[in-house]
DNA sequence: CTTGTCGGATTGTTCCACAATCCCCTAGCC
DNA sequence: GGCTAGGGGATTGTGGAACAATCCGACAAG
């Protein structure tokens, strides 16, 4: 009898309002992800709590989650800024995709059908825009589509991850100018690696997956330096924001 | 000659004076982790104003630094406390260490030098814990082991991700009775594990990291639910879901 | 025993004030 | 001329107070 009740306490987040912080944290991750917002630009507190009608104090909350998702950083005595993704967080960044997509690989066989079901649902949805050339989608559904890769696992904590590298990986998107000449090429590998899992081919899907990962950071590294280069040669020399400390443990 | 330069940004991070929230932060950590503020326990944003005599503002975003790092959880309208770790969240944590792990040990070959050196670091001073009795440091060196061993990678994000799941580990072991019995059995196969990456033998050390790990998660959760059983039998049966309400001297 | 309602207590949010800090700009020095 | 040292303005860091929103327990009514 209690089936019916955990079924409705798994929905029990959904009904929970969502604090003032965090609808201002949602309008501006919006805003960065979608490259309204250029990476480097410093955001006031003032401008921005009269901007939203916020008061300062709400304000510096959506910020302070904000930099938990790695889109913004906080430098003490200077406020915050639209993180900079350098060529080499995105190294970083497929060195830990590597690990975590690796783990969902590996736990194929004892994983829940549905989370194999969510892997060809983000599939299609990429297909899909692509038909169209909406290559924004495109995007989005790769996101999705790698973080069921990695969701294979059935680990919250793995899910989680992901969700953060991914919302990094945005801003890497924003960054380069082709949405299509990033994904176009690794759709068919997507298709591929999903047969692999299909089947129940561990090793062989743990090898596609490797070789695609190196592939697509090579292709978004160079697209970075590349666009970089021009953009500093078009003057607007964003004084390069420093790769931030962390140092907060 | 910028070499000189770098080893100095790399200390940067330290003299940057802490914030407040930061320094609060550091004080509360020290009492969770240390088991000093038992999980479930409310901190009331009033009481512990008074008792650090910081501002509610100051101490909500210490809250906030501490619920990055999964010590605390925050109720919409109900307030922050401290974290219940469950059985399932310790399962949760150690696939994730797996994988973390298991990235440092593939990435063996291609590491830098001092990262093993670390590794034996860490293990040295386990044993030298271990030969005085002193079975909390035993835990503390134990974790940075581990950190060592995903820190073999070479990766920021892998560091950092580890460095967080050893966090919500403390938590687990301040609910564990007898840090001997926890840490005492596995001190020989950090050491055996240790040998296999030293000469190499990446295969055999990842088959060897992995039964660790099962075996350690298997050790942790037992010695919770025996503990938690032996707790609520002996009165106050709070339903391990929601904390009591008071209990802050 | 369940349901409605009330009141106290705590958090969410705003607003204001002031100190601390950073950054740019100017003046002065060698 | 280039470099160093202050000065002024702007912005953040922190404290404090007030009010609204919300939760929780207790009590009353059906």
């Amino acid at each position: 009898m209690t089936g019916v009740f955990d079924a409705l306490a798994a929905d029990r987040g959904r009904l929970e309002r969502a604090s003032a912080a965090q609808r201002v944290a949602e309008v501006l991750r919006d805003h960065i992800t979608e490259g309204r917002l250029a990476p480097g630009t410093r955001l006031s507190e003032e401008a921005l709590g009269e901007a939203l009608t916020v008061s300062r104090n709400t304000l510096r909350e959506a910020f302070r989650l904000l930099a938990d998702e790695r889109l913004v950083v906080h430098e003490l005595n200077r406020g915050v800024f639209v993180r900079i993704l350098e060529p080499a967080d995105v190294a970083d960044i497929y060195t830990l995709r590597l690990a975590l997509e690796t783990a969902g690989v590996r736990a194929l066989h004892s994983a829940a059908p549905e989370r194999l079901a969510a892997l060809r649902a983000a599939l299609d949805r990429a297909e899909a825009a692509e038909a169209i050339g909406d290559w924004v989608t495109v995007g989005t559904a790769d996101l999705h589509f790698h973080q069921a890769v990695a969701g294979i696992a059935g680990s919250r904590r793995i899910d989680e991850c992901m969700a953060r590298l991914m919302a990094e990986l945005r801003l890497a998107f924003a960054a380069v100018p082709s949405a299509r000449a990033l994904h176009a090429p690794f759709l068919r590998r997507n298709q591929t690696l999903t047969g692999l899992l299909e089947s129940g081919e561990i090793d062989d899907a743990e090898v596609e997956l490797t070789s695609y990962l190196n592939d697509a950071r090579a292709v978004i590294v160079r697209a970075m330096t590349e666009n970089a280069t021009t953009e500093s040669a078009m003057g607007e020399g964003a004084t390069a924001q420093r790769p931030m400390t962390d140092g907060a443990r």
